[in-house]
DNA sequence: AACTACTTATAAG
DNA sequence: TGTTATAAATAGT
């Protein structure tokens, strides 16, 4: 939300830590609020400045917040988010805390492997189409692949291309690469594929 | 920072405030670890739902936060604490345990983070990759953005292409694209065009 | 500390 | 739940 994205790791310059801190801590508490206020609910936020001071922000106070977060009534089931821990109130409800957060832990790394198996299957596909187009020798294969639609579309892409050689016809890279689809699939004569190879020079 | 406006007032559909409860608090806990990140502090957020139930972030666990702060903030209670401040006499191997836990998750949430933006990349490489092939009207920007190498590569697929095209002039699918692909380039003559239409009408 | 150009959060659909 | 137009937060100055 700057005039450049950040990468959220920890800033090295502490002056500068201290100034994002200052702005954050700012936002942070604004959001509380604002939170507090539209839902009408409870919220309490505790900061330890890099100096280790603290600031708090609570609706209606801080104190309250937390007693009533670790005094919470053990019926309720506690929510919990990333680096977080959860309900108090002796070892019992520490048993549950432990439990739940290995719930969590379990459920993230499920979802990190889904997304990693979405991964592969993504990079896959991506180095399909570029075999598709750049690559090697599983063409035929891959253009089987193609649905009926695609192959559709795919003439009218190319006949649109055509016309845009015909538009275009001495200009750069896209002119001559439709040169070089044509030479690829309809051999010109003799003197047509040395007039290619010259245009493909200029620009390979 | 939506569609509209709004005053920061009690949302009165309840229905709304939920779901603006959601979102809030989603962008709460975000702010909040992007301040623990960034400045390498402590930060603990507690909110109750309207619902009344408990959701808290924590960095490196809301306890530890709310004990710190009750603990030390001498500026409201010059008494010691009470029965809710205390968790301290947790057992050593209980806290290192959870700790070991949140920092697990935190992990794993961080990595999932990552893996998630790096799918939306692979998608958006797909799309793309399936609009220079398939797709619609920004083919010569599209080629114009390969490079040299890629051109090359393309030439020599071609030309690979070509050869197929040759050795099995009579087969299916791999065949009547390519002839659509040279039709659609340089088109042929008239009676050729129909030959080729009949052809492809099979396998479209 | 104030200013914006930019990113991010989110209200509405 | 996912999308999008817009408001808001904020990084660098």
């Amino acid at each position: 939300m700057g005039r450049r994205k950040i990468e959220i790791k920890m800033v090295k310059d502490s002056n500068c830590r201290q100034v994002t801190f200052s702005k954050r801590r700012t936002g942070l508490f604004k959001k509380a609020n604002e939170l507090a206020t539209l839902c009408g609910t409870e919220v309490g936020v505790v900061v330890f400045s890099p100096g280790g001071k603290p600031y708090s922000f609570g609706q209606p106070n801080v104190e309250s917040i937390a007693d009533r977060f670790l005094n919470q009534d053990q019926r309720k089931t506690t929510t919990t988010t990333n680096a977080s821990s959860s309900s108090k109130r002796r070892s019992k409800s520490e048993a549950a805390a432990l439990e739940k957060l290995n719930q969590q832990l379990n459920d993230c790394m499920n979802q990190l492997n889904d997304e990693k198996l979405r991964g592969e299957a993504l990079d896959k596909g991506v180095a399909d189409a570029k075999g598709l187009f750049l690559g090697g020798n599983n063409e035929s294969k891959s253009i089987q692949e193609l649905g009926k639609t695609e192959l559709e579309k795919l003439k009218e892409a190319l006949e649109e291309l055509r016309e845009r050689v015909k538009e275009r016809a001495g200009e750069m890279e896209a002119s001559s690469t439709l040169l070089m689809l044509s030479n690829a699939i309809e051999p010109p004569p003799k003197l047509e594929d040395d007039y290619v190879k010259t245009k493909v020079a200029k620009n390979v």
